[in-house]
DNA sequence: CCTACGATTCACT
DNA sequence: GTGAATCGTAGGC
């Protein structure tokens, strides 16, 4: 089943499929291990459900772009847009494993006293990979742009819990926060939510 | 125009 | 566990 497919069905679905996939710029390489779902049609959590704006912009356009944007004064998040154009969705990549380019990823994050500090956080992985506003609108499912999307090993079994750092009844109830649960040792933070086997998540 | 605050991280108690 | 850093954006006036 390849991205193309998937990224066009519901984007919770979307988020599971790009656990186990490979982020990779240039030398880098790391393992996906925690995402979130977010969509404009039903989730208040979301940048999309107000509508269209200059910023938010990417998140209705086709599925498999990335929507990076700035926050908290000083932080980069990474999404990959997901579903049909029009519709404002995309998957926040949480964390990740290193695998390549660790020497760099040290380098572009020279506050992370070990390994799994280096990207167990979505601005941590924006730090190690430089990624910024000018890449933006990046088709990540292209391997000829400068960072991209690789499938990886499958996932064998996933956690979910409710995403990080919503306000109360801004969708912060929704769990829609996903982990692969054999590699937790890297996730932003721990996921207190039950067990659920792959293939009973919708 | 003006203001509050955020899909966070880090240092410190 | 708590608070500071830091600024673009959204939403209200």
């Amino acid at each position: 089943m390849s991205f193309r497919s998937v990224l066009s069905g519901d984007v919770r679905s979307a988020a599971i499929a790009f656990l186990g996939a490979h982020l990779v710029c240039g030398e880098l390489r790391a393992r996906i291990v925690e995402t979130e779902a977010y969509r404009g049609l039903d989730d208040p959590g979301s940048h999309a459900f107000r509508g269209v704006t200059s910023r938010n912009r990417f998140m209705f356009g086709p599925a498999g772009h990335a929507y990076v944007y700035f926050t908290y004064g000083m932080h980069w998040m990474l999404n990959v847009t997901a579903q049909e154009e029009g519709i404002g969705a995309a998957v926040l990549i949480r964390a990740a494993q290193p695998i390549d380019g660790l020497e760099t990823m040290r380098r572009n994050r020279p506050k992370a006293s070990t390994d799994r500090g280096l990207l167990s956080g979505p601005a941590k992985i924006t730090a190690a990979y430089r990624i910024t506003r000018e890449h933006n609108g990046l088709d990540l499912l292209d391997p000829a742009s400068p960072f991209h999307i690789e499938p990886g090993e499958p996932v064998q079994e996933i956690l979910c819990g409710t995403r990080i750092g919503l306000s109360p009844g801004r969708g912060d109830d929704l769990r829609w926060r996903y982990a692969d649960a054999h590699a937790l040792e890297w996730v932003s933070r721990p996921l207190q939510e039950l067990t659920s086997l792959l293939e009973k998540i919708p």
